[in-house]
DNA sequence: CAGTGAGCGAGCTTCCGCTTGACTT
């Protein structure tokens, strides 16, 4: 009698073999077996010549019948399962218990075709009770969620499908739209352009230094006359003047500085003093969002990284599962809870209650546990023995857990109020009675002013008619700010709060809108591209249902009722496909209806010229006065985005195309004219003028912190003379030289090996101090005589040292890598194999393990060559883009 | 890499969710 148990994540299997019989054998789906084709190649020869089947894998004509395959990276697995199936006589189910774990369930009994009973079954939490109540209490397969999957599958399909070749048509090839992508990238567009319309208002307040028996504290003038003091949010951000209807004073410098004179001798009385006293509530514990957002503010990792990190937690049993939309915590988890904080910080600190806490989102499907520390005891940040980034996080999750059964933390807040002549002065103050969760977690901020808060500001014993002096009086000018952009946890936290998108999902759609040129990162701000603007101005347009925050909500809400079996999925597609209104008849009356031109230009707020998008990017475009003439055409430089772009940008840039670059001087030596110009990459100068017979003639960009107007002809001479002979290396007698490279300037020693015919380069970047034109032989031999920067983190260290090898006496060390513990010895290194540990592994099994793996080395020698195509291309992405635009012409 | 924005018209690009492999150090 033997059983299969088929669970999502191997992770999972692992764990849950613990807590079942030896006769069950648990394999693992690695998620969804099945899906619509991909692309062409995918499709099953007998639809191949049937229109719906390329265009969407889903047939339209015919109740959207899908077509399901299973892609080329599950082919492996799904032969594991039925290898597995085979041995069985039983089949159990267990992928998770929400709208997609359904559909892989049911797509693995299509796939299987058992033969032997099959049960469905759903546990929440990885502990022996659990698992033995799921046992018991086996189901069917849902098969109305099941339709919600393949709706929403399908949906999203459609949408894609259409949407997308209709942007290649009118816009740019290449380019994406989709359910949710098409919204994130709006939200970007949106915000920029509140920042581009937005006008900024000055107003000026005053803030005294005052003194009470010696204490001194600060004030902020608030009211003059009985009239309160304009404040920033009394602006209209569309006009930078006093919003209409604010019954406010505005003080500019002058008159500031006037009452500052007039105030500062006068006898100051405290008028007024209250006290509040408030509570903090505990934030609940950690879902992804949450945990990207929080991440991202208070680590600065993204959210990608961070997703990594935490599955590298996970799968070493450290933290539940990281992809969650629920904030639900097994009674374990809160006993545990519960118990770090008695022994970590004492009886009182404890709530006074168990705390469980409800999810607020409606789109939750809360298949999992909120993200906390593996198991029914937590291990402290400490005693995990964890480092770096895994340790932050680790940290951080332990922390919000632990802190979620804290008690609140009480605070007082006081303000007092002192007059001077006509006018009042404010002082705030705020004190901490009990920090309660605060010992543990502050939660960061988007607001940096906001954060301030929780820290406590005491003022002196003050009661009313007390006079405090005045030590100081400033007037401060202000500056109202336009809206900040979105960071990758604020578009996170709006994208989950709308339902838009799901945990395994935040990420990659951040990774997927910078991929196609929608937004780039800036420090920590996405900021929208100029094809960003085109797309979301021609798909609100257009679709403007389709891109509507509220689309995914009522698309999840019929979803429901589908789950629900209150609603049939058919007639749901139909509408939204084939319906008068349908996707496919608007896509139709549209495609005839969008001009190509118009759809490729941007129109910005106080900004004349047309920006065009064209194959090579975005261009100005001009109009000339004369008809009969063409335009003029400016190509903006890469990096600029719109944001950047105001209507002196656009004037330099029209200048230096029709009066031609600068010209620095001529060359001392050949004559030549030297030009300043400005080049999609940047400044660069050119020697001599491109004609047939020098149809190359030099260029050189400019170093990092040099500017254009700095340039003097000798820098010029300088760069275009490069790359520089220093002299020859005394000990290979080889040239070394300096040059200015993509990664900026460096010196290189070329030398050839004995017997080898090739020449060796040995690179070097120079350090910010040095000077590519003036950086001396003696500093280039330092240079080159100081080891290479390794790349990536400390991994020099060795975990263990093992010895050395029998054969070559060459150190035998284990590593911490990215993919794992490793052992290294020279330039082979293996991977711990499972079962093993750092510990306990011997210098014999290591040295046995690394002949092996040498041994496989020849025969693989092909994979390892793609891959490293692969692993060049990521790391040069930035070029990639951009050598790809300028390739396709 | 470096001044364009179109066209002969093959075949291609593209969606959202669920998972960990491939890679190596």
């Amino acid at each position: 009698m033997s059983t299969l148990v088929i669970v999502e994540s191997p992770t999972k299997a692992r764990t849950i073999r613990n807590y079942l019989p030896s006769s069950y054998q648990i394999e693992a789906s690695m998620g969804h077996v099945r899906d619509l084709p991909s692309s062409a190649d995918e499709i099953p020869t007998a639809y191949k010549d049937k229109r719906w089947a390329k265009d969407f894998g889903v047939n339209v004509e015919n109740d959207f019948e899908p077509i399901y395959v299973v892609p080329k990276t599950k082919k492996k697995v799904v032969q594991k399962l039925k290898d597995a199936l085979k041995e069985a006589d039983e089949l159990i189910l267990a992928t998770d218990e929400d709208r997609e774990g359904e559909s892989i369930s049911w797509h693995l009994l299509q796939l299987l075709k058992p033969k032997v009973p099959v049960k469905r079954m759903v546990f929440h939490e990885i502990t022996r009770e659990a698992i033995q109540k799921a046992l018991q209490d086996c189901r069917a397969v849902d098969e109305d969620l099941v339709h919600a999957q393949e709706t929403r599958r399908i949906l999203d399909r459609l949408v894609g499908y259409t949407l997308s070749p209709l942007l290649w048509k009118k816009i740019a090839r290449g380019l994406s739209a989709g359910r949710v992508q098409s919204v994130a990238v709006r939200l970007l567009v949106e915000r920029e352009r509140e920042r581009r319309a937005f006008q900024s208002g000055d107003y000026w307040d005053l803030k005294a230094l005052l003194e009470q028996d010696k204490s001194p504290f600060e004030a902020k003038l608030i009211t003059l006359d009985g009239k309160k003091l304009a404040t920033g949010s009394d602006f209209d951000p569309d006009t930078g003047k006093i919003a209409e209807g604010r019954d406010v004073v505005l003080l500019n410098e002058t008159q500031a500085n006037a009452l500052k004179e007039r105030l500062i001798d006068q006898t100051w009385t405290v008028s007024n003093r209250e006290e509040r006293a408030t509570k903090r509530r505990p934030y609940p514990p950690f879902t992804t969002s949450t945990l990207q957002q929080e991440a991202n503010r208070k680590l600065g990792i993204s959210a990608r990284d961070t997703m990594r990190v935490a599955q590298k937690l996970y799968e070493q049993g450290y933290i539940t599962y990281m992809r969650t939309d629920s904030v639900h915590l097994s009674t374990e988890a809160i006993a545990a809870a519960r118990s770090c904080v008695e022994q970590m910080y004492g009886q009182e600190y404890l709530s006074p209650k168990p705390k469980q806490y409800s999810t607020k989102s409606k789109s939750a499907q809360e298949a999992h546990e909120a993200i906390r520390p593996a198991g029914n005891t937590f291990r402290t940040p400490k005693e995990t023995g964890l480092a770096d980034r895994e340790f932050k996080l680790y940290d951080l999750i332990w922390k919000r857990t632990v802190a979620c059964q804290m008690a609140d933390a009480r605070l007082t807040q006081i303000t007092v109020n002192v007059d001077v002549e006509n006018a009042v002065f404010r002082s705030s103050g705020q004190r901490i009675d009990f920090p309660g969760f605060f010992r543990a977690y502050v939660e960061g901020s988007d607001d940096p002013e906001a954060a301030l808060e929780n820290r406590e500001v005491l003022l002196p014993p003050l009661k009313v008619g007390d006079t405090p002096d005045c030590k100081e009086l400033e007037a401060i000018g202000h500056e109202t700010q336009p809206p900040a952009r979105y960071t990758e946890a604020s578009l996170v936290k709006t994208l989950e709060k709308e339902g838009i998108g799901r945990p395994s999902t935040y990420a990659t759609v951040i990774g997927t809108i910078i991929d196609r040129g929608y937004a780039q990162m800036r420090s920590k701000a996405l900021v929208p591209s100029f094809t960003a603007f085109a797309v979301t101005s021609l798909l609100e347009e257009h679709f403007p249902d389709l891109v509507n925050t509220g689309f995914t909500s009522q698309m999840e809400q019929t979803l429901d009722e589908i789950a629900r079996g209150s609603a049939h999925w058919i007639p749901y597609l139909k509408e939204f496909f084939k319906g008068e209104k349908g996707l496919e008849t608007q896509v139709k009356v549209r495609e005839e209806q969008i001009d190509t031109i118009a759809a490729k230009t941007i129109r910005l707020d106080n900004v004349d010229a047309k920006i065009r998008i064209g194959r090579y990017g975005p261009f100005i475009e001009v109009d000339n006065d004369n008809e009969e003439e063409e335009s003029l055409k400016v190509a903006i430089p890469v990096n600029l985005t719109p944001a950047d772009l105001d209507p002196e940008q656009i004037q330099s840039l029209v200048k230096q195309k029709l009066e031609g670059p600068d010209k620095v001087g001529l060359h001392p030596e050949t004559g030549e004219p030297i030009y300043l110009k400005k080049g999609p990459y940047g400044d660069y100068v050119q020697l001599g003028d491109k004609t047939d017979d020098n149809p190359k003639p030099k260029q050189k960009s400019l170093p990092k912190g040099v500017k254009p107007e700095d340039v003097t002809l000798e820098i010029a001479v300088g760069l275009l003379s490069l790359p520089r002979l220093l002299g020859l290396h005394p000990g290979t007698e080889g040239k070394i030289k300096a040059d200015l490279g993509r990664f900026g300037p460096y010196v290189v020693h070329e030398f050839k090996e004995e017997g080898e015919k090739k020449l060796q380069r040995d690179y070097r970047s120079l350090k910010a101090e040095d000077d590519v034109l003036t950086v001396s032989f003696d500093r280039a031999l330092e240079l080159l005589a100081q080891p290479k920067r390794t790349r990536g983190k400390s991994s020099k260290k060795p975990l263990r040292e093992l010895g050395s090898h029998p054969e070559d006496n060459e150190p035998v060390n284990i590593y911490k890598g990215p993919y794992g513990d490793y052992i290294k010895h020279g330039k082979v290194n293996v991977g711990i194999p499972e079962g093993e540990t750092v510990e306990g592994i011997t210098l014999e099994a290591a040295v046995a393990l690394l002949a092996e793996k040498a041994a496989t080395k020849k025969t693989t020698k092909k994979a390892t060559k793609t891959a490293k195509k692969k692993t060049t291309k990521k790391k040069t992405t930035t070029k990639k883009t951009t050598t790809k635009k300028a390739s396709t012409g």
